[in-house]
DNA sequence: GATTAATCCGAATAAATGCTCGGAAACACT
DNA sequence: AGTGTTTCCGAGCATTTATTCGGATTAATC
């Protein structure tokens, strides 16, 4: 019942499903808990609570997982590396559209979009209520592989960000345009379209290039 | 014992310390608040515990608070109009400084960061771990309160956004900016100094307008 | 078919903690 | 001093909930 200082907590998965049925019951319940996260937010999740809608027993939880929180830290984990996946996929695309760098940056503005769009319920809950989130390597590490598939971006198009400091610059931009999209996706501002909003931001991004 | 989801939860103070010494302890209780937030993680803000450092008894927190949250809301609150008061201060030098865009600029990305440097254990701990932080009206009309104060210096100045959209673009502008401020206080990122983002960001800034 | 290992079950346990309530103490006012 | 109001106290109640554990059930292995 502790909650997010001083205390080291394992989150890392117990043991592995060995048989196929036990992968089963692994997968419900990392299923369950992202979908009472989402849905419930954390306060909602409870082992029973996950443990019922996985349609499995509390019993079972333990099997597979040391506590409560290795639960929700696999869920994100997972959600993670399918972001970071999708991201770094789109990049490809962007850049092979060399010849046309607005339809390259509109590309991969709208597929980060999409990217944080359809996980825009679970990501709100794990970046307001989760109070362990950032002891989750995934997490943790999320903002240095943003910065990574950004400079790897950079270094194979032609265009380059001329500032003083490339390296700050760089940063900061990513830095900027991930936080405003994650922004709108969580905020939802009523008074200005997500369409609108991403061209506008296509305009800046063409702007500081 | 609920967390932040369907329930309304009462996030006022129930009554008003009458006697100099009421007040004394109702400040007390805000106080040691805002301490074990920013020191210790929301975790840690049990009502013993608050009461304890407030040097009252527990019975003295229900006098004026109807619950935990409210004591939480209240010293986020407090913390959220201060920031906003500051933001808008220098936003008045700034604009008091029209002559040179750069110093203006300059300034004002300075006092913001200052502002929320000055609080970023408290503004860490609430950002990520308090389940009802957007259910406090001081915190859910910050970012309106923003755009507000952003206008306000663009009708002022002689400069503008020269984009298609400038409502767009005067509030991209804004949450970019304010997000990566934000984020490099939470965050502090450990291979670019503050002082380098700083200054690229003015530049960034100046060339967006 | 017998034996071993993996998986699953769920009532019971244990601990944490938000909050109440009856009464004592301090204060304001006459 | 007397009276009513405000403030303060803190042991105890009530509830929630993470986790355990002994044993039943199912699958793999010989």
């Amino acid at each position: 019942m502790r909650g997010g200082e001083g205390e080291r907590l394992e989150l890392q998965a117990k043991k592995r499903p060995r048989q196929a049925r036990a992968q089963a019951t692994f997968d419900a319940i990392v299923q369950a808990c992202a979908r009472v996260l989402a849905e419930e937010g954390y306060a909602a999740v409870t082992t029973n609570r996950v443990a019922e809608l996985a349609g499995v027993s509390i019993g079972s939880l333990y099997e597979y997982f040391p506590n409560k929180q290795a639960i929700v830290a696999s869920a994100l984990a997972r959600a993670m590396r399918e972001i970071v996946e999708e991201v770094g996929a789109s990049l490809r695309v962007a850049v092979a559209l060399e010849g046309q760098p607005r339809a390259g940056i509109d590309y991969w503005m709208r597929a980060m979009t999409a990217a944080l769009e359809k996980r825009g319920a679970l990501l709100r809950v794990a970046l307001r209520e989760v109070p362990f989130l950032w002891d989750i390597p995934e997490v943790r590490d999320l903002s240095d592989t943003l910065q990574h598939i950004a400079q790897e971006g950079r270094k194979k198009s032609a265009r380059v960000v001329h500032f003083d400091d490339p390296e700050a610059s760089t940063y900061l931009l990513m830095t900027m345009v991930w936080s405003a999209i994650l922004q709108s996706v969580l905020y939802r501002p009523s008074h200005l379209s997500r369409e609108r909003l991403t061209s506008t931001l296509v305009e800046m991004v063409l702007k500081l290039l």
